[in-house]
DNA sequence: GGATTTTGCTTGTTCCAACAACCTTTGTTG
DNA sequence: CAACAAAGGTTGTTGGAACAAGCAAAATCC
């Protein structure tokens, strides 16, 4: 890089506090997804596909109403339907309609989605402890609960 | 909600803290994406885009090329090109092939996205001190501080 | 100073995200 | 109990994200 470039990167302030939080956690958030879309690609996951599954097998064998997957994902997903279209393509969940109300469509993951899961589980539990281990068991409850207060302070 | 799916949701634990706060992250982060998409986008902006465009405007008026946008982005993004391809075709920046190495792209905010800009900076600072607003400022720093370290961590 | 590598960008392609409109079933209300 | 409203999913469509392959210009290397 050549030196204006890096004075230009240098000099660049941000408007306020509350933008630079606002962009580092955008820039942070990226940067730690990046890796979860590594460990994932080999297998054919998105990230919303591995976050369905794993809601699926938290729900057990009775399986969840579509928009109650919605409303559980991490990240806001607008089209339920063919998320789980995917899921189901891939032989990874089963579709049933509710007896009770015909409006409601159960989804239940199958024995190949469970396989799936238990292979990701390691790695995946390694992820954040590598990405997250220069911070203390302090400074990572003081994280979640600054986290949490964001989400919470704008109504 | 039903008091069963209710109670699933309580008796969800986490995997471990650190687990605990990468979806924290990724939560929050979504969060306050989707404020900033509800402000851009009524005027046809991206995320993206509007990155492109602050960044372009601070680099004044000789421009950038292609790739040092790329470096400069909030989050990743693999192709610049295409993303400059649409601001061009919205008339908001005009590309240049540079003189002295011709392999090089300059890209150039015209006065169109300017004025855009210029239209989209009071809002976009008051969205994070809407959202951010119930945290004091030595929280803000410390969060700042812990985001940074975030990043730094796994190298 | 010609072959090779590297850099910077473009193009091809496939899949996913987002918003809206629509359809079916259930609940509600006078 | 018929008309209407609401809930739950599906479908249509457009545009963006991601990875890879390719192309032209510049740097490197005997």
């Amino acid at each position: 890089m050549s030196k204006l470039q890096h004075e230009l990167r240098q000099a660049r302030p941000f408007a306020s506090p509350m933008m630079e939080a606002y962009l580092n956690l955008q820039r942070t958030a990226d940067h730690l997804r990046t890796e979860e879309l590594r460990i994932l690609r080999p297998l054919g996951l998105t990230p919303q596909q591995y976050n369905v599954l794993r809601i699926l097998r938290g729900a057990g064998t009775d399986g969840l109403p579509s928009a109650e997957i919605g409303v559980r994902m991490v990240t806001r997903v607008p089209d339920v339907t063919r998320l789980v279209d995917r899921l189901e393509a891939a032989g990874l969940v089963e579709r049933t309609r509710s007896e009770s109300d015909r409006r409601v469509v159960l989804v239940r993951i199958g024995k190949k989605g469970l396989e799936l899961l238990a292979g990701i589980d390691e790695p995946m539990k390694r992820m954040p402890d590598k990405l997250m281990g220069g911070l203390g068991a302090a400074e990572l409850r003081k994280l979640n609960d600054l986290l949490v207060r964001l989400r919470g302070a704008q109504d």
